[in-house]
DNA sequence: AGATCCAATTGGTCGGACCAATTCAAGTAT
DNA sequence: ATACTTGAATTGGTCCGACCAATTGGATCT
């Protein structure tokens, strides 16, 4: 069972991403001449990896290198339910499964730097002037305590949920209150700086029950699906 | 901000997808005939929906519509993952964490119909002979209580786990005996049947830690990383 | 120094040719 | 009549050179 061409060449592009000292990689043109296929084998082994979330490919630009793994997920979802409403209620009901055990496993794992990083984004959002720097500090404290937990696939899928959250939040849906996040925020913060996984997993789950509770689409409440 | 062509045709392919009366689709020359476009643009677009668990192609034998939205999840789990005791130590935390809850919605919300196909799958595992049917009745068994739940993501996720664990079972490792699994399965079953949510949880919750506390790799059980 | 312009560069698309894998109809053997 | 084999047609995989569309960066102007 031998590897096609293209699937050979998008493991040499990324073997080149990894060796690679900028972010930027070589032209279609220059990468077919180097492995010796033709431009159109270099191009699919390349959209393979754009959609992967491993490569950024702008028209007249070029290619660059990322690490965005989790994008295949959101399209997934997008596509998997359609419905926005019904989606944000769905992935509200994936937190409330994933989120608690984040937090606890955070509590319990979390190394000086991460905490630290947490502190400031906790800190952005208690600051922020904007909604659009308030949804990145919230999702960011979100994204981190996953990070903290030191469980990869777990940290890939709330990325995941945090794109597509951004997503709806972007087209006028509103979880919750910007004081409520900030209130719950530095209880789930403080429990996790105090090791206590319990207190932290508890604290999560109210936050995301208040988020459920608190849905609306423009300044309307939305009732459950 | 405009579509490009491959983008519009692989929405045009998904359209014809769903109308067509088969699950094969036109060849890529018909399609590039009917859609105006060449067929470089019609083979990127039937690639960019194979990458996404949409389509199956096979050369020499054509396009088939596939139902695999969780695929795109289970490659990125395996390239960011790529040692597999790791991986299923924290698929299985992960599990931990998903689990209980579509256990708990499942008891919940469980149509007969479904009910009756973890019955079913239940059976199979009971009665099975080989090690290959087994696997496949137990992730059945998870994979129908996610679908249960009703959470169409929770679902998807599930899916990608499963498949990311047959492929772990394939190569040797265990996660607990058949006896276990069968004993366990039943708890989850009863208090699903039952619409016990907290016991469907609970229930779910000791089956996966048992997982865990069992993990093998050729008869050798291995010590958390 | 900042703004504008434009040619070079890079990805996107096209079309025709040829190669590799699969399918199925026709022919052969039992 | 049934089973097996063969080979041509079909379908996807790759190649090549040409041309189009978007971006970049150097040159020129203010």
């Amino acid at each position: 069972m031998s590897l096609s061409l293209v699937e050979t060449v998008s493991r040499r592009i990324i073997t080149l991403a990894r060796h690679h000292s900028s972010d930027r990689l070589p032209t279609e043109r220059d990468m077919s001449a180097k492995f010796g296929v033709s431009r159109g084998v270099v191009r699919e082994a390349a959209k393979r990896l754009e959609l992967q979330g491993l490569l950024e490919i702008r028209q007249g630009s070029g290619m660059k290198v990322v690490d965005k793994l989790h994008k295949p997920l959101s399209s997934a979802v997008n596509m998997l339910v359609p419905d926005e409403k019904q989606r944000l209620y769905q992935l509200t009901e994936v937190r409330l499964a994933l989120e608690p055990e984040n937090a606890r496993l955070a509590a319990e794992r979390a190394k000086p730097s991460i905490l630290k990083k947490l502190r400031g984004a906790h800190e952005r959002l208690m600051n922020c002037r904007d909604f659009e720097t308030q949804v990145l500090a919230d999702m960011e404290f979100h994204c981190l305590i996953a990070e903290a937990s030191g469980n990869k696939i777990g940290a890939l899928l709330m990325q995941s949920l945090s794109d597509l959250l951004q997503s709806s939040l972007s087209h006028g849906y509103r979880l919750v209150t910007k004081d409520k996040a900030v209130a719950d925020h530095y209880k789930i913060f403080m429990a996790i700086m105090a090791h206590n996984g319990n207190a932290a997993a508890d604290a999560m789950r109210k936050h995301l029950l208040n988020a459920r509770n608190d849905l609306t689409l423009k300044n309307r409440k939305l009732a459950p699906p």
